[in-house]
DNA sequence: TGTACATCAGTGAACGCGCGTTCACTGATGTAC
DNA sequence: TGTACATCAGTGAACGCGCGTTCACTGATGTAC
């Protein structure tokens, strides 16, 4: 290893560690206070800088707001895209085990699933840098649908849908769901909102005094799910 | 009328006048930075007082934000009961109806909806005051179930369902929904939970650049799921 | 009906606080020759 | 290998700002007799 790339790499490995120091105080922060009141100024005295310190990371506090949002994104891509390789079985039960790995890191980070599911921050307006992130969790639905109209777990039933859904429909198709009918992208989109649904309620206090064994609760309520998707 | 009467009726009008002019402006504030950024000085600007007369009417931040979720909720409670008032045919269509009714109430005021089914506000406690209002709404689409149930529209599958669901759909029948079976309790709170996860999709831009007829949309997904429901 | 008193809405100054961001600086680390 | 220079991380003071809440006050409106 000769000195340059060494000495290099110990600036930028070292430059590395302070960043993610940084973004985990932040999200320690967000869950005390919100995404609305994350202070750089807070997030540096937890970090042991001062505040002005910061900004030779991040070049203002939207930006690491940005970072924040792209990696709740990212881990929540991770851990449902991991989830899915793992299961075995027909459409229904790999739905299940993906709704589960949703909500697990759901309830494992609510702070980062408010921030990304929750209401929007006013005032932050999400570069299109939040976009491919975004759009990486969203593709593990969407690649599952794929996977079980191939295997032919699921297929379209005959239903009327009206002309302005089906063109929706089909640039969604083409754009991230080759090969998968309508119909079959109309239930998909069902069972996922019915479980972002239920996670919100869940994590927001919807069904508090209603509901005492979530886990139960959710479960049964994403198999009903998952066999009406493949119905 | 009497000088006494007249008199306090006066004074209390005038509060009255105010006090809704108060929580007028703060539903504007909200639009604009949100609940974790409501600022009663800036309410107060807005209203064209100085900020401690605020204090007259609202004892604090948190009072003014306890008292705006709870006309969102009771004016949404009032749109989703006089909406499934007015409709006639069989459940789904009612079901139906409803639906359309929170999409409106919630597209209409964004902020409100925001408030009370977006992220919790970091910092505030909601107050048992609460409470009343928001089972107001829940009480509508079980009463929807209950008429169901008792026209014949809609009824119990064979299906099993855990112990622990068993037991807290129980108790939510016995507080709010007398006759309504399990089975039927677990699907109406799939079409629920359905809405309010496509009414967030959309309000909270998940589905940016993937639907561009919201209305058709909607409609068409809650189409599905009113017949679902209705099996 | 008229008068003395009590209630109430609104004022304006002040409290102590935290915020995002800029800037000139210091000293350590890395780079070029 | 040694030296001169450039880059970079972090400091500390300062900017202008807005916040929630308290308090003593004024003047208008309502109440009791």
């Amino acid at each position: 290893m000769s000195t340059t790339t060494t000495a290099g790499g110990v600036r930028a490995r070292a430059r590395a560690a302070i960043t993610s120091e940084i973004k985990q105080a932040a999200r320690r922060q967000l869950a005390e206070v919100g995404a609305a009141g994350l202070s750089l100024r807070a997030v540096a005295r937890d970090v042991g800088m001062v505040s002005s310190a910061v900004y030779r990371y991040f070049p203002s506090r939207d930006d690491l707001l940005t970072a924040l949002i792209i990696d709740a994104y990212e881990d929540l891509g991770v851990a449902a895209a991991l989830a899915v390789a793992s299961a075995r079985g027909d459409l229904g039960h790999r739905w299940l085990v993906l709704a589960r790995a949703v909500r697990s890191w759901a309830t494992e980070h609510p702070q980062d699933y408010a921030l990304v599911y929750g209401s929007p921050v006013p005032g932050y307006h999400a570069p299109e840098d939040t976009v491919p992130a975004a759009v990486g969790v969203s593709m593990v639905p969407l690649r599952l649908l794929e996977e079980g109209v191939t295997s032919g777990d699921i297929s379209a039933r005959p239903t009327s849908i009206p002309r302005t859904v089906r063109r929706d429909l089909a640039r969604l198709r083409d754009q991230a769901a080759p090969g998968v009918p309508d119909d079959v992208l109309s239930r998909g989109l069902a069972a996922w909102t019915e479980m972002f649904g239920l996670i919100s309620f869940e994590l927001f206090g919807h069904l508090h005094q209603v509901i005492e064994d979530y886990d139960a609760f959710f479960d049964h309520q994403m198999r009903q799910a998952a066999a009406a998707l493949i119905g």
